[in-house]
DNA sequence: CTCCCAAAGTTCCGAAAAAGAACCTTGACT
DNA sequence: AGTCAAGGTTCTTTTTCGGAACTTTGGGAG
């Protein structure tokens, strides 16, 4: 299967990976959601090369995940901003930030801690139910075909 | 920046990305999530080619988010199964699939539901901060250094 | 006017990884 | 002895990536 095919599948990870299934692509989004905003800033940032930097910054604008913004004129100068559909990314960061915070931290501890501005206070992303609000986890979420639903693969994440 | 230099970087996004930083792997552990176990039906289901999956399943093994388990002797198989860790991805997938389900859905609707047992209503997954319960959007968390913090770029999922 | 600088790319080349297909191994079954 | 199944491994060809140099647009210094 090649990388254009998966945008194509029947599975809303499978498109979703299509977009963002690229270490290059999700290390630029959390630089995005951290206010970097210029090509040199990635660069220096990521140590991506100016090529693959180039090429992932024009697929993002393409889908629709950031936007070209002019930010001086004489010489015409652009800067990348997330758009609304970049910005609901975010549950995806927060859950490999948690992830990682959970199982690949060092021996210092998380390097980065989130704050809820609504309380102030330090937190970790929890994932409830949309209707009852209830704790959700591995055990507790069952797949089942939706109106989209063709051939092959459904999607999921259900547990082991 | 090369793929083994990701796992020491202070960032958990960069962590867990040299964990499932690649689209296969993903792929891979989405159909995990669906019971899949064997080497075959990961092939058969993914068109990943023999040698990649080979690959990607000895890397997730050596992790420790899948293992290698004896489902039958002469000729000795094995299958392979999420362990703790992998099952702790749960959020990264369920957060794939419902940016998926917003933004990459196709002209039938999602192609799959997703049901929690504990209620028995078809929800989204929705995160919410573990300290008040309120929920956590792109405009309302800021990233502070932690105790793991080092040098150069901190972690995050702030808003643009 | 010429040189130098900055930002944002593009071009080129050798190295690494993925796609695709064939081959190997263990043991059961016929 | 021949066939089948599962789970890999070994090729060869095609893509992609890393690294470094070059380009373009214009400002500012001497």
């Amino acid at each position: 299967m090649r990388w254009d095919e998966l945008e194509t599948e029947a599975c809303s990870v499978a498109r979703t990976v299509s977009v963002i299934g690229d270490r290059w692509t999700i290390l630029i989004l959390r630089d995005c959601f951290m206010r970097v905003r210029r090509f040199e800033d990635f660069e220096k940032r990521l140590g991506i090369t100016r090529h693959v930097l180039a090429d992932r910054l024009r697929k993002l604008v393409s889908l629709g995940v950031l936007r070209r913004v002019p930010y001086q004129e004489r010489p015409r100068r652009y800067e990348y901003r997330l758009t609304p559909k970049g910005l609901d990314l975010q549950p995806v960061l927060l859950a490999l930030v948690r992830w990682g915070d959970t199982h690949m931290a060092g021996q210092g501890g998380r390097p980065v801690l989130l704050e809820h501005r609504d309380c102030g206070q330090v937190f970790d992303p929890v994932v409830v139910c949309s209707h009852c609000g209830g704790p959700v986890d591995a055990h507790n979420v069952r797949t089942r075909p939706g109106p989209g639903a063709r051939a092959s693969h459904a999607d999921a994440a259900q547990a082991g």
